[in-house]
DNA sequence: TGAAAACCTGTACTTCTGGTACAGTTCTTC
DNA sequence: GAAGAACTGTACCAGAAGTACAGGTTTTCA
């Protein structure tokens, strides 16, 4: 038999993937079971309903996502010591990074939830409001960093700020599904880089 | 008995509502029938199936979307003949439009559907992709009007521009929606529209 | 004015999906 | 070797989408 929690994070994968790519309503439990190899007895045991099974991913999720914007915005601040250059070159390897991936960056769980939240609970909604707000914070602590050296050429809200990176890549994220296009959003990534360029950087003539 | 055409307006009305609140999946055809008022045979003599409501759905959206923006862009073209100023004035416009909504604009029925799609058909997912496209259209004719009076300060695609309108305006909705607040939606416009100041406006000093 | 077409109701049935209940089995761990 | 965790199997229920089809009523237009 299998080792503990093994099924669980089975069930996890292969839920991730179907609901990337066709959204929660569209991911029959039965498809997930049958794809991992349980029961729906075994589902049942390790989830008590799809709230859980929603909870669980976003959680997973967000941790993933977390760890994948500290090693890129560590690797770009260990690259360039200034922290509006890391912001830019941390920028440049994220839009590449979303234009790369092979059948373009699927979508955020987060952003699907977000617009079905309403086959959910409460505490669904409270995990998907508490991910867009732990981003928000970590891009406004960036820029307010930035802006502390770099007076902007317009007053601007730092929060603010942290929110456009995450509406530019969820805005992008659904353009490129819809063009079915990865390189969309890795365009528009580089106009909030050049946003951000603009508004901070000072300009020698 | 009712005017021809009236019931299925009826039944678009409500579902446009309950779709925009709740996403495609946790709208029944049950409760559209219940709160239309017509039974579900009614409902299917006008409808096939879900596709075909989500179609007309979309093409209704769409043209409604369309006349909002024919209307706001014309009128900020009224109100200042340059293109540049025109543009600053309609986001303007847009933003407080989109701030001011009593409720928060509920979303975009365009963008629900992209994140549902594999709910539908392949029609139904050309008609989104032609509805991004038809709005890309729309703003990168305006912006190649101003590239061509203000020579942009960095080299720019009038393509990913229009994109970067439709792509802040749905995370700006995704955001709104999770933080339960119309104004971030108004914001990220606000930042659109700094962005595109920044990048054509020529500076003086 | 009458017949065709459009609009709508009612009933009955099928399939799929989420979810519950619960008894039993096998594996792991201490 | 006992307890508990990790499952399986079977049976069942409710809600939703969708089909089929027969019948009734209202509009339209020739």
């Amino acid at each position: 038999m299998a080792k503990p929690g093994e099924t669980r994070q089975r069930i996890l994968d292969i839920a991730q993937d179907a609901v990337l790519a066709k959204g929660f309503a569209a991911t029959s439990i039965d498809e997930i079971v049958a794809a991992a190899e349980v029961t729906r007895s075994g589902f049942f045991y390790h989830f008590k309903d799809k709230n859980a099974l929603a909870r669980a991913l976003l959680e997973r999720y967000v941790e993933s996502e977390d760890a994948l914007f500290d090693q890129l915005f560590d690797r770009s601040r260990e690259l360039h010591e200034d922290p509006l250059h890391a912001m830019l070159i941390g920028l440049k390897m994220l839009s590449e990074m979303m234009g790369d991936l092979p059948s373009a960056h699927p979508g955020c769980i987060v952003a699907t939830t977000c617009y079905q939240d309403q086959l959910f609970d409460g505490q669904v909604r409270d995990v998907v409001h508490a991910s867009f707000l732990s981003w928000r914070e970590r891009f406004a602590g960036y820029f307010r960093e930035i802006g502390e050296l770099y007076p902007p050429r317009e007053p601007v809200d730092y929060d603010e700020l942290g929110d456009l990176v995450n509406g530019v890549v969820e805005g992008g994220l659904i353009l490129s599904r819809a063009y079915r296009d990865p390189a969309i959003l890795a365009q528009q990534i580089l106009h909030l880089r050049r946003y951000i360029k603009l508004l901070f950087l000072p300009r020698m003539h």
